[in-house]
RNA sequence: GGAGGGGUGGCCGAGUGGUUUAAGGCGGCGGUCUUGAAAACCGCUGUACCGCAAGGUACCGGGGGUUCGAAUCCCUCCCCCUCCGCCA
């Protein structure tokens, strides 16, 4: 949510880095809705410190056992004003939060302005491409192949954008999850945590998934839970409504989730394999910090991400996503994309950004200076560390051979019982 | 699922209709004293919103109601604890 107080003082300034996202923004509306609003709060706290004055009187005059009767009646008026105003104030601050929780953040000075993803920006490369003396396979191919992907039963108990792994393959993923979550906790300073998978409606709010994606997300029916898309959103939100002390910050956490996405609007999309499922694993990384040092530890967060496929010696790139590929809630983001033999590009498998106090200031969470003074909201930062299924994906198509065998990469066999090759 | 007990400031805890601008204590900050520290004593010590300011308004788990006036009375929901049942 946008600082309602910064669209008060600076709207053209506002609406000019909204547009940059490609989407038109009312702000002459919302300052109209604003302006209503602190009219009525006004009008009904002046009636309020009258009601408060007069009562005091009563009971004074009524102690002395005096005649109260034309105060009373006076009163009755101003009780019926209070509860016109009060309603119509309730209106007037429903109506305006309705309209900023539909407002995106504002793009960071640094992001490069853009359409679409065509107009991202590259920062770097790592790694060397293998140069392969055969056609390179699908990974959905090797991995049934190697009977360690079962997509055709997965669709018996599920559907389709289902996955059933067998084997080594699902020790493969799960030998990722925890050589992920260790190199974060053991090197990076992450403090793991483990969330519940389901939240409710409160949590979708703070960090930015709800009102406006709704048709995004999978709800419990009859219950106020919603499985979460990304562990961003339960881990965001452990300090929802908090103050946190200051010399705590930065906070950095990690963890492991599946996530649940409903994919609407991807249809006929990535329609085979892992690369776009309903269900997937991923491990996140998480950062609360203070205003000065959000965009270090953004750089940090990404740096940490892509440790994860230097040590699996997976070539990869890192790009700058332009305004009109940022996500709603993002102020600035970096794309880590792997390469994809078989594709013969890079694919996304982590996105960091940076939220600074947007999300903070939907979730309330805020932290107090050191040295005391007033509560500051935090700035949010997070990334995926990275997203699971994808990376196995990258190992399956980077390191098959012609036999249609898969090698393990070298720092992933002591996570696999020393396996170094499936099939 | 059944029965009972609770939810008050950073923490503990008093408060059953108006002298409550929420007592008292702990913790924290500042001061006096001291070579320094401790102790003692004194003072300060929540958040948000409206307002240029002075100041005002709201908040005692959430929402609604009664009343001139609600932490206090009524309704409703949520959460926590204890016991019973069920369960990984």
């Amino acid at each position: 949510m946008l600082d309602i107080r910064v669209i008060r003082e600076r709207p053209e300034e506002v609406e000019r880095r909204l547009s940059t996202r490609g989407i038109k923004v009312d702000i002459g509306k919302v300052l109209r809705v604003d302006e209503q609003r602190r009219r009525v709060i006004k009008d009904v706290e002046e009636l309020k410190a009258k009601r408060n004055a007069v009562s005091k009187e009563i009971g004074r005059l009524k102690r002395e056992g005096r005649d109260v009767s034309s105060l009373l009646r006076e009163m009755d008026e101003v009780a019926e004003r209070i509860k016109d105003l009060d309603e119509r104030r309730k209106t007037l601050e429903g109506e305006l939060e309705g309209l900023l929780l539909n407002i995106p953040n504002l793009p960071h000075p640094t992001v490069p302005v853009g359409e679409d993803e065509r107009d991202n920006v590259e920062v770097r490369r790592w790694g060397e491409i293998r140069d392969f003396p055969f056609e390179p396979r699908d990974h959905w191919e090797i991995g049934e192949a190697l009977g360690i992907l079962d997509f055709e039963r997965a669709t018996k108990l599920a559907g389709a954008r289902f996955a059933l792994y067998k084997g080594l393959g699902a020790l493969l993923e799960r030998a990722l999850i925890n050589f992920m979550l260790d190199l974060h906790t053991k090197e990076h300073g992450y403090l793991e945590v483990l969330p519940p998978f389901m939240v409710n409606r409160r949590c979708m709010v703070g960090t930015g998934q709800l009102p406006k994606f709704e048709e995004d997300l999978f709800k419990i029916e009859g219950w106020d839970f919603y499985l979460v898309p990304t562990a961003e959103v339960p881990v965001t939100n452990i300090y929802q409504d908090e103050i946190i002390e200051g010399e705590r910050l930065p906070l950095l956490l990690t963890a492991y989730t599946p996530c649940f996405r409903k994919e609407a609007g991807a249809y006929g999309k990535d329609t085979r394999g892992l690369i776009r499922q309903h269900q997937f694993n991923k491990v996140e990384l998480v950062k609360f910090t203070d205003e000065e040092t959000s965009y270090d530890e953004l750089e940090r967060l990404t740096r940490d991400a892509e440790e994860v496929l230097r040590r699996l010696n997976l070539p990869y790139r890192v790009v700058t996503l332009c305004t009109g590929d940022l996500g709603f809630s993002a102020a600035k983001t970096y794309d880590i994309e792997v390469w994809l033999p078989s594709q013969g590009r890079y694919r996304e498998i982590s996105s960091c950004s940076n939220f600074e106090d947007y999300q903070a200031r939907r979730a309330n969470i805020r932290y107090r200076p050191k040295g005391g003074g007033k509560p500051r909201f935090v700035h949010t930062l997070n990334g995926s560390g990275l997203a699971v299924g994808r990376t196995v994906v990258a190992i399956l198509e980077n390191y098959q051979e012609e036999d249609g065998s898969v090698t393990i990469p070298e720092a992933l066999r002591p996570y696999m019982g020393g396996v170094e090759r499936i099939g």
